[in-house]
DNA sequence: CAGTGAGCGAGCTTCCGCTTGACTT
């Protein structure tokens, strides 16, 4: 047994680092936390100083067994990260195996090289507690605030939803963002654009904007018949530094945007390449690059592109709460241009391997050339730029530098003919949705949230149902061009879509009543420097100038009793229960609110309590199609409250009724349901009713082809197929349905190809 | 995708941060 147990926290640095190690030493992971507050209950006693009651988690049982049995008579060395989450990892781990914290020996370190490591282990020190304490602070404070709010949404909403610290602001931030977008009002101007002619013709855009189309109109007239010379012809240098190398959220964000990942996809791609030994950790807020890994980029560029594109670079980390225990992002190996298993890997990498690369490179180097062009008789000029690449500096590596822009040699005092020109409407854009990685790099800028979570946070928030990641259709608007072509005016409209955006956050009507209802009995909770003033309070308690239980203390005093007041928030409230008008057969309220499956019409009033008798039970009904609470009219809810509507009778006198479903209308006999997609429940016949009725009595008599006990072979409406009641399988195209036997469809089933496990599906519970 | 049509009871749900699991011979 080796006399050394050294803890780290994950798998693939434990394998690392064994190799730096000798034989005297064990490496062992504990994937992250091994104890927790326990999921069922509360787990915090409020009365006796917030003290937690920890448990190991399901998950890690087996590992903290494991680490037991492996520490018996060794020296416990804890090599978790070096921050506020490492630090009470090791404390954990201590505790969970029955180690005396203060006997085991701490070590941090930054890179994992073998000196970082040896010189590691030279200076070992003992557990922080006060950053433990704040580490504990920041888990009670986020239990506190989970669960006594998720609870008031259970019940003043619906069963089941959540809210948090992070969550909540993550979706307020989409709410928020998209009533901006409803509010704003489109307005139209024109840019004018002129081609003159050189060696080569260039183009130039006219200083001012236009607002109306007759001033569009009037200036392209002007044009027509006016001279042009030019005027100032200004010449300057300039340069373009490369970015950063990659953290978390910088990776998520160009990953998206190059290769149209998602925040999660993008985590899975880079944990392959992580795990694979290419790249160095991918949950990182640092750009800091090592020493080494510094040098080996500056001999590759050197070695490859010359000297000249060589420059030492060492970046800031700039997002609010970053923790720096680790590096960037950046390839293991500088000088590996490709790696990974398959394409979506090696695409990923190339992005990786390119940024840290080109962080290390001279800028680029080029000249800008604006020239203004006069206009006789008027006081506006056009203005042309020129830009040329003088030196392609990091470029060369990142890209991105655009085509040269040239210009002809130009003179002041020249004159100048117009080619042709052209006025074109363009319309003021709303403020942008988010996509996933924009919200991202939102909530690290707030300092909200962390590495590890931002991936789940994003899965959380569309698993509630607060926000859907969809397609947006902009509003269409008419647009009007005019161009002056060989001296000749002409005029052409034509139909754009403006506002349309695609793969969006997109909140749902749950997510703004939750968000209203937050801001207003918990406006500090979601309030977005919230979690900035939390982690002020953190670094006191980590420098000893804070207890954390008075950390707690304050907060709760000022939490709790705004927990207790939204429980007088009336569920009418809450729903934003919109009244519409009175029934005018019953003189019952009709109201529109958002109920616990969606948008709802009710009818009546809710009694009161459970004993309530006098109160008959209120009727509910879905919204007709097309209409939302926003502008949903009485008129347009009374017929809904006339369904079910009894249509007639079939021949052996059974009741047709016609309603809508879930799933739209339909007519039902006893428990028979036929859907009438292309009928009117309102308007559907006794007639047509049977007639539908029978079509699907026939189509479920011919329903079973072949019947084996078990397996059947059922005719389905995607064609004829086998099953067992849980598997099915198709019927290959060449094989006739009814000659099939038993043998043959048991064959079938067997090989059908397992249920398509969906890449992108994130899992309804919370288990990942 | 294999075909649906709730709303009562009881008992359940929930947070944020670390990390990667996997049934056997």
């Amino acid at each position: 047994m080796a006399k050394n147990l050294v803890i780290v926290e994950s798998p693939a640095k434990a394998k690392t680092i064994a190799g730096f190690l000798g034989s005297e030493y064990r490496v062992e992971s504990s994937y992250g936390h091994v104890r927790d507050l326990p999921k069922k209950d509360f787990g915090v006693d409020i009365e006796h100083g917030f003290k937690p009651t920890y448990e190991i988690s399901v998950d890690k049982q087996k590992i903290v067994k494991s680490l037991k049995t492996a520490a018996k008579g060794s020296t416990i060395w804890l090599a978790s990260d070096g921050d506020r989450e490492g630090e009470a990892i090791a404390w954990h781990v201590c505790k969970a195996i029955g180690v005396t914290p203060s006997d085991a020996k701490r070590i941090v370190f930054h890179e994992i090289t073998k000196p970082a490591i040896t010189e590691a282990v030279a200076k070992p020190r003992s557990i922080d507690m006060k950053l433990v304490e704040a580490q504990q602070a920041r888990r009670v404070l986020d239990r506190l605030v989970g669960y006594e709010l998720s609870p008031v949404l259970w019940r003043k909403v619906r069963t089941g939803l959540s809210a948090g610290r992070v969550q909540s602001v993550a979706v307020r931030l989409i709410v928020e963002r998209e009533r901006e977008i409803k509010a704003h009002e489109y307005s139209s101007f024109f840019k004018v654009a002129a081609v003159f002619s050189g060696k080569p013709n260039f183009p130039a855009e006219l200083s001012e904007k236009i607002k109306s189309d007759s001033s569009a109109k009037d200036w392209l007239t002007k044009l027509k018949g006016a001279r042009f010379k030019v005027g100032k012809v200004e010449q300057k240098p300039g340069t373009r530094s490369p970015s950063a190398p990659f953290t978390t959220s910088t990776l998520q964000q160009e990953a998206g945007r190059r290769l149209g990942y998602s925040v999660r996809q993008t985590m899975i791609v880079a944990q392959k390449l992580y795990e694979g030994g290419h790249i160095t950790y991918m949950r990182t807020d640092s750009t800091n690059l090592s020493p080494i890994a510094v040098e080996a980029a500056k001999k590759y560029i050197k070695a490859t592109y010359g000297d000249k594109y060589a420059r030492e670079r060492h970046y800031q980390t700039a997002s609010r709460g970053a923790q720096e225990a680790h590096e960037a992002i950046r390839p293991t190996h500088m000088d590996r241009l490709k790696a990974g298993m398959d394409h979506g890997q090696s695409k990923l990498y190339e992005l990786i391997w390119k940024r840290a690369v080109a962080s290390q490179m001279a800028p680029a180097l080029v000249q800008k050339t604006e020239v203004e062009i006069d206009i006789s008789g008027a006081h506006d000029v056009f203005v042309a730029t020129g830009e040329v690449l003088d030196f392609d500096g990091y470029q060369r590596v990142w890209g991105g530098g655009k085509e040269d822009r040239i210009l002809p040699e130009l003179k002041e005092g020249q004159e100048l003919k117009l080619v042709s020109a052209s006025a074109l409407e363009t319309y003021s854009r709303p403020p942008a949705r988010y996509s996933e990685p924009a919200l991202v790099r939102k909530l690290e800028e707030l300092g909200i949230g962390r590495p590890s979570t931002y991936a789940p946070t994003i899965g959380t928030i569309q698993d509630r149902e607060y926000v859907e990641k969809k397609d947006v259709e902009g509003e269409n608007k008419e647009i009007k061009e005019f161009t002056l072509e060989k001296s000749k005016l002409a005029e052409k409209t034509s139909q754009v879509a403006v506002g349309s955006d695609q793969n969006k956050l997109v909140p749902t009507g749950l997510a703004e009543i939750v968000t209203d209802f937050l801001v207003k009995y918990f406006a500090d909770i979601v309030d977005y420097d919230f979690t900035a003033k939390a982690e002020d309070e953190l670094d006191e308690i980590a420098d000893g100038k804070l207890t954390w239980e008075r950390m707690l203390d304050k907060f709760y005093t000022k939490f709790h009793p705004l927990v207790t007041k939204s429980a007088s928030a009336s569920r009418e409230e809450v729903s934003q229960a919109k009244k519409l008008g009175k029934d005018p057969k019953t003189g019952l309220p009709v109201i529109a609110r958002f109920g616990r499956y969606g948008p709802v019409l009710q009818l009546g009033k809710a009694a009161k309590d459970k004993d309530d008798r006098e109160t008959e039970a209120p009727r509910f009904a879905p919204l007709p199609e097309g209409t939302t609470l926003d502008d949903i009219t009485l008129k347009d809810a009374l017929p809904m409250f006339e369904l079910p509507r009894v249509i007639g009778k079939t021949k052996d006198g059974e009741e047709i009724s016609a309603d809508i479903g879930r799933y739209g209308p339909y007519v039902k006999v006893g428990k028979l349901f036929v859907s009438i997609k292309d009928h009117d429940p309102f308007k559907v016949t006794e007639a047509e009713a049977v007639k539908l009725i029978d079509a699907k009595k026939k189509a479920i008599s011919e329903k079973v082809i072949a019947d084996f006990g078990k397996l059947q072979v059922l005719n389905g409406p995607y064609g004829p197929y086998i099953s067992d009641g849980k598997r099915n399988a198709r019927i290959p195209k060449e094989k006739d349905p009814k000659k099939i036997t038993e043998a043959e469809a048991k064959k079938l089933l067997d090989e059908a190809p397992a249920r398509k496990s969906r890449w992108q599906g994130r899992k309804k519970t919370n288990s990942s």
